[in-house]
DNA sequence: GCCGAGAGCCGTCACAGCCG
DNA sequence: CGGCTGTGACGGCTCTCGGC
């Protein structure tokens, strides 16, 4: 091909493609400076590493520095420089989640590529009743839950709305007497969406309720001092599965959006890489086309 | 209208890696 | 080291579309 840029790395960031693990993923070249007409000039290219799904690979969004030479042939030819293979190896030995990715590559990146946001809501939402609250849930006559908040102040931003509850349905927080003598603790997020937490009706004069940072917005749970009975044990390991396969739900569902915002990145940047793609070629061309003009007239 | 194929979404499980 | 998180894999469900 005319002009074509003899790429050797492309399957591997590295030019000595042997070197490298066999899974390493697709480079992608992002041409961030489109070269000028100085013939000569060696031309800097970022070239961004972009590990596949599937791959043990790593540490997207790694720039390296790359540079195009002529190689006597009139062949433009690509030699990485910077990163050495064995410290491109340890980058490479974790794969990053589609967050980092993504993350990686638009700072990297020129702007235009949307970062993944980073939960602000959920982050907010947790960062209001982060600590470890010193409340208690307390039965009362009429099933009436209270919570005594060391911060209510706390307790009443964003994340949770209103912390005394009733068992009356229509607060924002209720609780809920079950058939089964389980009490499920409910109530609403600013967003209006319903949480809940299950609880033993026996157990609820002795439940704390804290907020540990790695639940999701707006989650309590409830941790039961003193259990002793195997009815109890199993409840508990009940309610420990539940809450476990309700973030995993939730997880799953973010890794998913995440995949999907991380699939349209890749596929916009394929776009915008053919265009210049496209635009180098036809530089290139016209630059040919001068270069054999001028030889004639000589 | 019925049926099968394919795509897309979801919940769950398993597991690797991270973090306190 | 144990708990938590992120993600691949898998199976089930639903929807759409084309063929009959």
């Amino acid at each position: 091909m005319d002009g074509s840029i003899d790429d050797k790395s492309e399957d591997s960031p590295s030019s000595s493609g042997s070197s490298q693990p066999q899974n390493l993923s697709t480079v992608v070249h992002t041409i961030t400076a489109v070269p000028t007409a100085i013939p000569n000039q060696p031309v800097q290219v970022q070239s961004v590493i972009q590990p596949t799904q599937q791959s043990v690979i790593q540490a997207a969004g790694q720039i390296q520095t790359v540079q195009v030479e002529e190689d006597g042939e009139g062949h433009l030819v690509r030699t990485d420089t910077d990163i050495g293979i064995e410290k491109r190896r340890e980058i490479l030995s974790r794969r990053p989640s589609y967050r980092k990715i993504l993350n990686e590559l638009s700072s990297a990146e020129a702007p235009g590529i949307a970062k993944i946001e980073e939960d602000k809501e959920e982050e907010a939402a947790i960062t209001s009743i982060q600590t470890t609250i010193p409340s208690y849930v307390q039965t009362s006559a009429g099933q009436t839950i209270q919570i005594a908040a060391a911060n209510q102040n706390e307790l009443t931003t964003q994340g949770l709305q209103t912390i005394t509850m009733t068992n009356a349905g229509q607060g924002a927080v209720t609780a809920a007497a079950m058939p089964a003598g389980t009490t499920i603790v409910q109530y609403t997020q600013g967003d209006g969406s319903q949480q809940f937490v299950t609880v033993p009706a026996g157990e609820v004069q002795a439940y704390q309720i804290r907020a540990p940072s790695s639940l999701p917005a707006g989650v309590v749970m409830a941790t039961p001092t003193g259990i002793t009975s195997p009815q109890q044990l199993a409840e508990e390991s009940a309610r420990k599965r539940e809450l476990r396969l309700m973030k995993n739900r939730e997880a799953a569902r973010e890794c998913r959006r995440r995949k999907k915002e991380y699939v349209k990145c890749l596929e916009t940047r394929v776009a915008v890489l053919e265009q210049q793609n496209k635009t180098l070629i036809e530089e290139l061309k016209s630059l040919k086309e001068l270069y054999c003009h001028k030889a004639e007239t000589e």
